[in-house]
DNA sequence: GTCAGAATTGCAAACGCTTACAACGTTATA
DNA sequence: TATAACGTTGTAAGCGTTTGCAATTCTGAC
């Protein structure tokens, strides 16, 4: 049964009795084919083992049915999870994946379009937070559509899915301001970041401004998305002053928790978190983590399907999709 | 500078004035070009911002230098883990990787294999735990080399890297009973999987022997991997009056971890809990989870590394890999 | 039984590159 | 100066498909 090196196309219409071009047809399901001539060469694909050779046809086609993903890192819990829809989504349209990792450098971000271009993929999937002028030129060069996942260009020009970051912050801080804590730490990510610059911090400023609170930049912290910077920048929260924070990442958040209840306070009435990834982290602690709900894996799948409309030269009524988010409201807020 | 449809080989070589068989020379380093006229090749690429055609050249040369990894979930910490260790080696030897979620179903991990093997794959990373006859015989069809991270096959035939899981599992018993606990539960995935039978229970049946403990079947437990089952299955090992537990999966032992508290056991005074994995989940609870410690990231590596060279035809001294696995004490046992 | 039009099929040219093999020019050796 | 030997370059045959177009075979209507 196992053929040794596999058959061709060329093997199977010798077979059949037939041309080339007509056992294209039939396995690309091409109408035009008698029904009785279309159930030999089924027969004959059968007895040989043949599985068309997806280079050749993707040469012939200049189509690969392969997508890329580029994305900061596998092992974060956030892309991973938009990853999954995406891979999904992929999958039910008959793509495949080829997965990059960038660890959000713009070098690497460069490098690996590039490479994704030259592989001729039908259209890419992009998450990461730097988008500079290099990596959009790039993009605008592969002529694959690209669609951001959970990402923000600072223009707003690239088909992008998302939620509304500046009013799920802006939500957040509301929540602890109704707790009566007034003096709530943003952790973010640089502020050369437009999410970060443009979203985040324009929901925390004008919730705040709401409140009649008055923006202390004391109270602006700058981590990496792990764990131990959570630890690091906790002590640094706890003296400014802080009765509360909203944390852009989850590991972060519970870095600052258990720092802050190792260091007396108590969570939540001393100190308020508000996370905004919402992974399996947040309910597998003790307390468990108040977080914006984004719908992560709706992200990805959304992003995906945009994409394969893209590639279809279908016309998309919206490229600028925000999906709807919550708050999560669990044991480190007060309500 | 960004030319619309990007230019080709002949392009170049006819910019340049020479044939394509030097272009192509040059642009895959092949030293047999002069001096002179690699030079004017190259400025020539630079150009006409001249790209390699990725699919062309697998036609033509019949490798792809991209790989098939194929693993239960991406958004498993475990194996995205080893998934990460595979990237990173694999892009260090110019391979990009194809990305395929099974939810270790048989079906899938099949269909996975075949569409990579269509895909003209120059090798496959295989995760999983599974590894059925049907899927056993589709990796055996591939003629890509395959190998195993993180799993087992129950005939040990195919190359694998892994850490020595009875050992650990021997180990870990070991430890609780050194601590004076001796209703020790097991939780791991169905015994149909060689990794749970042949090797979980094995390790452990082992090290309750040399305790003279005599082996009790209530005490043993199958779960999914996931939190939601942690807390269920909680409920049983509760009721089986264990006074520790082995989970072979760390959301699942944080479902226990929390679920016993809850139920006012003391951990790690009243009960003890060891978990498998090692992976973020373990140090942000309080207390931190008791781990078997395996190098995830490493597993993945050497085992692409692995791949590499069996891709490359070289000999390979040892192609069933054990990797050293440690015993990290936190705090859900006594020591 | 004819014939137009539809339904099937085959032909052959791409797709963009790699790679034997052949051909050339050049240098070193005798 | 002739010649072997090498270094450099070109020629052309694939690699396994798809696909526009032409050729052939069927249909049914007349």
């Amino acid at each position: 049964m196992q053929k040794k090196s596999s058959a061709t196309i060329y093997d199977v219409a010798n077979r059949v009795g037939v041309s080339l071009a007509t056992v294209s047809r039939v396995v690309n399901g091409n109408s035009n084919v008698r029904e009785s001539t279309k159930r030999k060469v089924l027969d004959a694909i059968e007895e040989l083992g043949y599985h068309p050779n997806a280079v050749a046809r993707g040469l012939a086609s200049k189509k690969t049915t392969t997508i890329g993903v580029v994305m900061p890192d596998v092992t974060d819990m956030y892309y991973s999870e938009l990853a999954r829809g995406i891979d999904d989504v992929a999958n039910m349209y008959h793509y495949d994946v080829l997965l990059t990792n960038t660890d959000e450098d713009p070098v690497r971000e460069t490098m690996a379009v590039n490479n994704l271009a030259s592989k001729q993929v039908d259209g890419i999937i992009f998450m990461g937070n730097e988008l500079d002028r290099e990596v959009l030129n790039t993009i605008a060069g592969a002529d694959a559509p690209v669609v951001l996942a959970g990402s923000i260009d600072a223009e707003g020009q690239l088909p992008s899915v998302n939620v509304d970051y500046v009013k799920a912050v802006e939500e957040a801080v509301d929540t602890m301001v109704k707790n009566k804590h007034k003096r709530i730490a943003l952790v973010t990510g640089p502020m050369t970041h437009a999410i970060n610059k443009l979203h985040r911090l324009v929901g925390y400023q004008t919730a705040l401004e709401k409140a009649d609170i008055v923006f202390d930049d004391k109270l602006l912290f700058v981590a990496h998305q792990d764990y131990a910077a959570g630890l690091q920048i906790a002590e640094k929260i706890l003296a400014a002053e802080a009765d509360g924070v909203i944390a852009y990442d989850d590991e972060v958040a519970l870095g600052i928790m258990n720092y802050m209840r190792e260091h007396g306070k108590r969570i939540p009435e001393d100190f308020e978190i508000i996370t905004s990834n919402d992974t399996k982290f947040t309910i597998v602690t003790r307390p468990e983590l108040t977080s914006i709900g984004q719908p992560k894996y709706d992200i990805g799948a959304v992003a995906m399907r945009m994409l394969t409309k893209l590639m279809n030269n279908e016309i998309i009524d919206d490229t600028q999709v925000k999906l709807p988010h919550t708050l999560e409201r669990r044991g480190t807020t007060i309500n």
